[in-house]
RNA sequence: GCCUGUGUGUUGAAAUUGGUAGACAAACUUGACUCAAAAUCAAGCGGGUAAUUCCGUACCGGUUCGAGUCCGGUCACAGGCACCA
C-alpha cells in the first residue's frame, strides 16, 4: 500500500495556506523567538534545482521542530531580486527586466511552495522592489552622511565586456566571476564604501560567532591584517619624501634599495632625465597590462632604476630607487624598502639587477636564496645580537622617537567599489551640483528607476541610465543638478534583508527597534560556501554600521552559519546542462513526491559535504516513507491502545533523543538511520502501541510534513502537526541493563561478553577469564595484566 | 608557495572523552508469497581462507594494555589566498 503523493501534498499544501499556518505574529513574544534564515535566491530563468532545496529543507526542519518545541518561530523567504542575468534578457529582447524578474519569482514561488516549506509567505521580499530598496538608498545616505561611502579616484577592477567596474570579490584569477570575462586595473572615479574602517572589528567579530572555521579564515584572510611600520625615506638631494609600509622593520640596516610601484605619483618628480625614456616607457607597459598578464608574470622581476636615491633614515647610506611592478600600488604605501637578504622577492630583484646584498640577520646563506626566518641581528648597530621580535620593538621605539616612522597597522581588504555601469540597480541617490555631490532628502527616496529605450552601455560608457536625460537632469533645492546614473552592486539589497523579513512593510522606517530588538540576531544562517568573503563579509560590514547607528541590536547579525555542500550529478561532476546531469526537482516531485525528496536529500550524507546524487537513494527513501505509511495506516499491524514491550519503548525513547539531538547539530543523515533501525524494530513486533507511532510520526513530520500530516489525520487528529509538542524522552528507557562488550588479547578480540550494566572491573575480568574463547586463545600463554574498563572493554595482556 | 579541510567496503556513509571498525541505506545473493513478474516480508553480505585463522580505516613511523580517533613525517584530493612587503 502506498500512499499518492501527488494528492496529499497538494492537500495540505492547500490546507497550510488557507489557515495560514506559518504566518508568524512578530509582535507575540510571550513565547521564547527563534529566527531561522536561508540565504535568499536570485530568480534565474531556470528555476530551482535540486541544490535549493538542501539547504531550505535543512532549515524547514529546524523551523517546523523549533515551532513543536514551543518557539514562536520566523522563517521567511524573499528574492535577491536584482542582478545581471535580468539585465542581459532586457538587452537582447529590449523588454524591461522587471516583468522577466517578477515571471521568475513567481515560479520560484510555486516551485518552493511545492516543496511543502514552512516559509512565512506574508514576509516575502524583493529586493528590487522600490518599496524595498527604498531602506537600501537610505542606508546608504547615512554611509555618506558618516563619510564611508565617498567618490573616490583609485585603480578600480574594469571589466571592458561588461562595461562596468568590479569589486575585487567579483573577480575570480583576473576575470569577471560572472562571464569570465578579463579585467584590466584603471585609474578611475568612483563611489567606493569604506569598509576598512571597520576591518579591525570585523576581524575580531568572528570570535564570538559560531561559524565554520574554513568561513571564518576566509575572511581573517580577506581582511589581510598585519602589524608593522611606516619608515619615512627621504630622497636624496630634493625635498620629496615618501612612506614605505614594513613588517620587518628590524631588516632596515639590509635596505639596499627602493621600489616605488609604477602607479606612484613621486615617480614623475624624481626620476633623473638620463633615466626618464626607460621610466614613462616603464610605466605605460605597466598599466596596459591585465591584472592577470600581472600575476602570471611573477617568475621574472621586471623594473627600472628613477636615476634618484633614497637616504635611508638609520644609517644615512645612499640608496638608489627602483620602480617595478612588485610592488602594488593598492596595498600598503605603494612603496617599500628593499631588503634582498631576507625576502624572496627582493633577492630575485636585486640578483637580476645586480644590486648589493646585505645580510643582517645570522643563519641562512645568502649566496643561494633569501633567509627570511628568525635569527641573531648582525651589521645592525644597535639590533645587533637582539632576535627579530626584539629588534622590531626596539627599531620601532627609535624611529618614534626620531620621528623617522611609526608602527603601524595593515589591512589587504580595501574600499568596496560600489558603483556599477549597469541598468538593473539601485539607483545611487546622489546628484551633482556644479561638481559637488548632494545625497537626497529622505523623503525623495524611493530613487525609482527611470524608464529607458533600451538597456545597452551608453556610447560613452556610462551606465544606461546616461540615456534617460529627462531623469538625469533636475534640481537641487531650486538650482540645476545632474543625477549620479551608476547603480548599485548586487550585494547592496542582501546586506540588510534579514532585518527588513522582521518588519516588510514598514513605510516609515527600515523596521520597527522594538521588533528588532526582540528577533535579531538571526538564529541560524543556511546557505552557500561560496558566499564567504562577498555577501558575508558586507552583511557583517552594513550590520555594524548599523549597530553604530543604533538601528541594528546585535554586533553580529547571523549567530550561527552552516553551510550545505554541493550536490552534484549521478557522475560524481558538478550538475550541468552541457554535461546532462542535470535534475530537476519538479520531475522528482511529480514522480516520488517532495517529502521523498527532502527526506533523501537529508539522508543522502552529512549536510555540508558535497555528495553525488543517485536515483536509487531517492526510491530508497521513498520506500522507507511508505514503510512507515504501512506500519502507521496498514493493515498488517494493529494498532492498539496497551503499553508495549519494554523492547519497542526502549527503541523508541533512544530514538526520540538521537533525533532531536542530531536535528539539533544538523546531522539529519544519522537521525534518519535512527528512525529506520525504530521501524524495523517495530516490523519485527506483532503490535504497537499507537502512542509510539503518534511519537514517530510526530519525529517525521519536519522532513516529511506532507504524508506526516496525512497519517496524524489518520490518527484521529483534526489540527495540524505543525504545533503539536516535540516529543520527548526519559532517559531511563535510554540504557540497556545489560550490554555486550569485548574481550580482547593483545588488542585483538578474541570473544564478547554479556553483561549486566555497570558490572565492576573485578567480576569483568573474572567473567571474561571464564570465557571458553578466551581460555582457549590463553593456553599456552601467561597473562602479564588485565585491563577491564566497566561498561567498555576487557583487554587481557598475555605472552 | 602559504592557509584550511578531507582521505574508512562495490557505492552513499556510521563510529561520545582513544575502548567490539563498517550502524543505517544502496548494489548484489538467497528464501517466503505468486501461475508468473513487480511490490512486500525475511536472511546473508569488508577481503583472503578448509578453518573459530590472518589481513584491513591513504602511506611510513611513534605514544598506549588498546589508535579510524592522539603525535611526527609523506602522498593524494577539495576549497581559499597568492609579488600583500
Amino acid at each position: 500500500m502506498a500512499y499518492n503523493h501527488l494528492e496529499i501534498e497538494k492537500k495540505w499544501q492547500k490546507y497550510w495556506e488557507e489557515n495560514n499556518t506559518f504566518t508568524t505574529d512578530v509582535n507575540d513574544f510571550s513565547k521564547p523567538k527563534y529566527y531561522v534564515l536561508d540565504m535568499f535566491p536570485y530568480p534565474s530563468g531556470q528555476g530551482l534545482h535540486v541544490g535549493h532545496p538542501e539547504g531550505y529543507t535543512a532549515s524547514d526542519i529546524i523551523a517546523r521542530m523549533k515551532r513543536m518545541q514551543g518557539y514562536n518561530v520566523l522563517h521567511p523567504m524573499g528574492f535577491d531580486s536584482f542582478g545581471l542575468p535580468a539585465e542581459q534578457y532586457a538587452i537582447k529582447t529590449g523588454h524591461h527586466p522587471e516583468g522577466f524578474t517578477n515571471k521568475n519569482i513567481e515560479t520560484f514561488t510555486k516551485q518552493l511552495k511545492m516543496l511543502g516549506f514552512s516559509f512565512d509567505w506574508s514576509k516575502q521580499i524583493s529586493t528590487c522592489s522600490p518599496k524595498y530598496y527604498k531602506w537600501t538608498q537610505w542606508i546608504f545616505k547615512r554611509l555618506y552622511e558618516k563619510g564611508l561611502a565617498k567618490l573616490i579616484d583609485m585603480p578600480v577592477n574594469w571589466c571592458e565586456e561588461l562595461g562596468t567596474v568590479l569589486a575585487n570579490d567579483e573577480v575570480i584569477d583576473g576575470k569577471s566571476e560572472r562571464g569570465g570575462y578579463p579585467v584590466i586595473r584603471k585609474n578611475m572615479k568612483q563611489w567606493v564604501l569604506d569598509i576598512p574602517v571597520y576591518a579591525e572589528r570585523l576581524l575580531s567579530g568572528l570570535d564570538s560567532i559560531d561559524w565554520p572555521e574554513s568561513t571564518k579564515e576566509i575572511q581573517r584572510n580577506w581582511i589581510g591584517k598585519s602589524i608593522g611600520a611606516h619608515i619615512n625615506f627621504k630622497v636624496d638631494n630634493s625635498d620629496e619624501t615618501f612612506v614605505v609600509f614594513t613588517t620587518r622593520c628590524d631588516t632596515l640596516f639590509g635596505a639596499t634599495y627602493c621600489v616605488l610601484a609604477p602607479e606612484h605619483p613621486l615617480i614623475k618628480k624624481i626620476m633623473t632625465k638620463e633615466c626618464q625614456d626607460d621610466v614613462l616607457k616603464y610605466i605605460d607597459e605597466a598599466a596596459k597590462k591585465s591584472e592577470l598578464e600581472r600575476t602570471e608574470l611573477n617568475k621574472e622581476k621586471t623594473g627600472v632604476f628613477t636615476g634618484a636615491y633614497a637616504i635611508n633614515p638609520v644609517n644615512n647610506k645612499k640608496i638608489p630607487i627602483w620602480i617595478s611592478d612588485y610592488v602594488l600600488a593598492t596595498y600598503g604605501t605603494g612603496a617599500i624598502m628593499a631588503v634582498p637578504a631576507h625576502d624572496d622577492r627582493d633577492y630575485a630583484f636585486a640578483k637580476k639587477f645586480n644590486i648589493e646584498i646585505i645580510p643582517v640577520l645570522e643563519g641562512g646563506d645568502i649566496s643561494k636564496e633569501a633567509f627570511t626566518g628568525d635569527g641573531t641581528h648582525i651589521n645592525s648597530d644597535f639590533l645587533n645580537g637582539l632576535n627579530k621580535q626584539d629588534a622590531i620593538k626596539k627599531m620601532i621605539e627609535f624611529l618614534e622617537k626620531n620621528n623617522l616612522g611609526s608602527e603601524k597597522v595593515n589591512y589587504k581588504m580595501r574600499e568596496w567599489v560600489f558603483a556599477r555601469q549597469r541598468y538593473w540597480g539601485e539607483p545611487i541617490p546622489i546628484v551633482y551640483v556644479d561638481k559637488e555631490t548632494y545625497a537626497l532628502n529622505d523623503d525623495q527616496l524611493p530613487l525609482v528607476l527611470p524608464v529607458v529605450d533600451d538597456y545597452g552601455r551608453s556610447q560613452d560608457g556610462q551606465s544606461p541610465l546616461a540615456k534617460a536625460k529627462d531623469w538625469v537632469n533636475t534640481t537641487y533645492n531650486g538650482k540645476p543638478a545632474i543625477r549620479e546614473t551608476s547603480t548599485m552592486p548586487g550585494s547592496a539589497g542582501s546586506s540588510w534583508y534579514y532585518m527588513r523579513y522582521i518588519d516588510p512593510n514598514n513605510e516609515k522606517m527600515l523596521a520597527n527597534p522594538i521588533l528588532l530588538k526582540h528577533w535579531l540576531p538571526v538564529d541560524l544562517y543556511i546557505g552557500g560556501a561560496e558566499h564567504a568573503v562577498g555577501h558575508l563579509l558586507y552583511a557583517r560590514f552594513w550590520n555594524k554600521f548599523l549597530y553604530d547607528l543604533g538601528i541594528s541590536p546585535v554586533e553580529e547579525p547571523f549567530k550561527k552559519l552552516y553551510h550545505q555542500g554541493m550536490i552534484l550529478g549521478e557522475n560524481g561532476e558538478k550538475m550541468s546542462k552541457s554535461k546532462g546531469n542535470v535534475v530537476n526537482p519538479d520531475d522528482v516531485i511529480k514522480e516520488y513526491g517532495a517529502d521523498a525528496l527532502r527526506l533523501y536529500e537529508m539522508f543522502m550524507g552529512p549536510l555540508k559535504d558535497e555528495k553525488p546524487w543517485s536515483s536509487a537513494g531517492l526510491q530508497a527513501s521513498r520506500k522507507f516513507i511508505d514503510r512507515v505509511y504501512r506500519l502507521v495506516c496498514g493493515k498488517t499491524n494493529i494498532i492498539i491502545t496497551i503499553e508495549d514491550t519494554d523492547n519497542l519503548l526502549k527503541s523508541y525513547h533512544k530514538t526520540v533523543k538521537k533525533v532531536t539531538n542530531d536535528f539539533e547539530t544538523l546531522s539529519f543523515n544519522t537521525a534518519i538511520a535512527q528512525m529506520m533501525i525504530f521501524v524495523n524494530d517495530c516490523y519485527k513486533e506483532k503490535y504497537v502501541f499507537k502512542g509510539l507511532m503518534e511519537g514517530l510520526v510526530k519525529l517525521l513530520s519536519p522532513i516529511c510534513p506532507h504524508v506526516c500530516e496525512e497519517m496524524w489525520l489518520y490518527m484521529g487528529h483534526y489540527n495540524t502537526l505543525a504545533y503539536e509538542s516535540w516529543p520527548t524522552y526519559d532517559e531511563k528507557y535510554c540504557v540497556d541493563d545489560t550490554i555486550t562488550i569485548g574481550v580482547q588479547i593483545n588488542g585483538k578480540l578474541r570473544a564478547t561478553i554479556e553483561v549486566n550494566k555497570d558490572t565492576p572491573s573485578n567480576e569483568l575480568e573474572k567473567i571474561a577469564l571464564e570465557n571458553s574463547d578466551i581460555i582457549r586463545h590463553l593456553q599456552g600463554k601467561q597473562i602479564k595484566k588485565v585491563i577491564a574498563i566497566v561498561n567498555k572493554i576487557v583487554n587481557i595482556v598475555a605472552i
